[in-house]
Parts: C-alpha cells; sequence; structure tokens
DNA sequence: TTCTTATATAAGAATTATTCTCTTTTAAGA
DNA sequence: TCTTAAAAGAGAATAATTCTTATATAAGAA
C-alpha cells in the first residue's frame, strides 16, 4: 500500500497523521498476517528503533476506535489487528498460527434466511461469525 | 450436578480425584456462564479459602487437555470454561459478558452442505464454531 | 492396612501482554 | 510563526497466567 493511500486513511478519520501512525498502519497492511502488538514493533524497528510501546499499542487502540482496524479473538491472549473492517469470517490454522479473511455472500445469506425462519429465543442477532478451524494445503 | 458425578468424570479421565479438583469442576457446573478462573477461586473460596492460583490453572489446564473442559475465546484478555465439551457454538452478548451455548443441528447440516458443494481453496475444514453476537431479550 | 511413588498442591516469585502516568514533543489550524 | 490540543517517549504499574520448589497426598502395590 502507498504511502499516500495509509496518510488518506489516516487523515479520514480526523486523526493526526504522525509519522507513528503512518509506520504502525503500513506494518499491519504489510505483515498481512493479522499481526500482533509485537509483529508491529519487531517490523518497525527496522526503520523506527525507537518507537515506545504504550504509544503502539494506543495508536492500534484509536485505529480500533475509529473504525480502521479490528481486534482479532485468539485462543491464547495475545490480540491480533485485522485491516479489513468490512464484515468478513476467519481461517484458522490449527498447526499454526496462521490466519486468513474469508468471504462469502452467498453463506451469509444462507445462514440469515435460515436464523429468518428459526429465530433464537429471547435473543437478537446483532451480528455472526464463523471461526472456521482446519489446515491450510500447499502453500 | 451431584458429586458422584464430578468424582466419575474425573475418574474418567484417569486424573487423580483431589477434592481441589472435584471442586473446581463442581464450580464450573454450579457458575454455569462460562467463568474465568477467577470466577471460580471466588466461587470456592466459601468452603476452601486456601486454594492456590497456581493450583486453579493448572486444574482447568488438565481438565482442557483431557477435553473436560473447552477455552473459549473472549474479546478481552482473559480466559473462559465451558463445561459442554460437545460440539456447539455461543451467543455473546454485546452489553454483558454474558456467553450461552447454542445448538442448532439443522443449521450445521446446512452449512456443511454449503461447504460440501462448495470447498474453500486450498484449505480443509476440521471444526467450524459460530460467534453470534447481540442482545439477550427479557431475562 | 501400610508402603511407595508418581503426581498434585501451596506459596509466592516470575513472566508477559497491556495499560497508565507524567513529561516532552509535535501536527495542524489560527 | 504561534498556539494548543493531541500524540509520543520512557518507564512504572497492573493483571492474568505460568513457573519453581518444597511439601503433601491419591492410589496402586505389597
Amino acid at each position: 500500500m502507498k504511502e499516500i493511500n495509509l496518510v488518506e486513511k489516516v487523515k479520514s478519520k480526523k486523526l493526526k497523521v504522525t509519522p507513528q501512525r503512518v509506520a504502525i498502519l503500513e506494518a499491519i497492511y504489510m505483515l498481512d498476517n493479522h499481526p500482533t502488538a509485537e509483529n508491529i514493533i519487531q517490523y518497525i524497528g527496522k526503520n523506527y528503533p525507537n518507537i515506545a510501546v504504550g504509544t503502539v499499542y494506543k495508536v492500534l487502540e484509536s485505529f480500533v476506535d475509529n473504525g480502521l482496524l479490528n481486534r482479532v479473538k485468539t485462543e491464547n491472549d495475545v490480540m491480533r489487528y485485522d485491516p479489513m473492517v468490512e464484515n468478513h469470517h476467519h481461517l484458522y490454522c490449527c498447526e499454526s498460527d496462521k490466519i486468513e479473511n474469508f468471504e462469502d455472500p452467498e453463506l451469509d445469506h444462507l445462514i440469515a434466511e435460515h436464523f429468518r425462519k428459526k429465530k433464537i429465543k429471547n435473543f437478537k442477532i446483532k451480528d455472526i461469525k464463523l471461526q472456521i478451524t482446519g489446515i491450510f494445503k500447499n502453500k
């Protein structure tokens, strides 16, 4: 992703455009496996060795609050970040920490139809996410 | 759940039956909202004020390893435990920390059929879990 | 029943991810 | 260029979980 787009993304949320924010957003797009805060710190450490850990967490928080990122739940207690904010599901590898995004509007429709016909008692659905666990092949 | 069943559950996995293990398993069944380690410690603290925190975590780990419990992912970084080990989904309340189990074999079938006809490229599915977020009504 | 031993527990230190505090710096509008 | 609210830096604080080591105990063997 070009620098200019990163800046635009930050600007579009009325956040101050700082080099740290641009570097962190870039790292997330480059790393492309739903990185942890630590992954990000390591990645930007090459050009930016003095960034404060607290800053990274604060920037990530502001990005999540402003809809530039989503947090991704994982089995262990490390938070991971996803630059895809549109509705989608996740493929989890059961042999590694790989997570891939997954979209399937047809399936979404199927599930929505199912719940339209057969509501859950005493519960109003806001969102449905699939966690699909399995094994990635020949990659 | 009766004491005897708890003991049997522990025994069935060839784990030593200790008062701590029985108390912890009982707490999980009694608390019934996918408790955290802390919830459990608080609950059993009434009759068992001296149980060590580390023990609770070790017992939970052994139960998970032996299929008596499952871990449940949450947004924040606290692990929760689920005594239902059969395949099922979760309803997450977006206004509180309530989590409820949800079973719908018809839906499972629908989804399985969908993926039988339309496979995911380069991915072999092992398990599919739905995280259904929403609001619990009149409860 | 008593003995033996692998396993479990207690206690608290250590670790790890994350948040907080406070001071200094800076982006961006006036 | 000036002003100021917001951001960054540095590192302490917190909170959940794991680890370490000495002691205790469940459960099978004798």
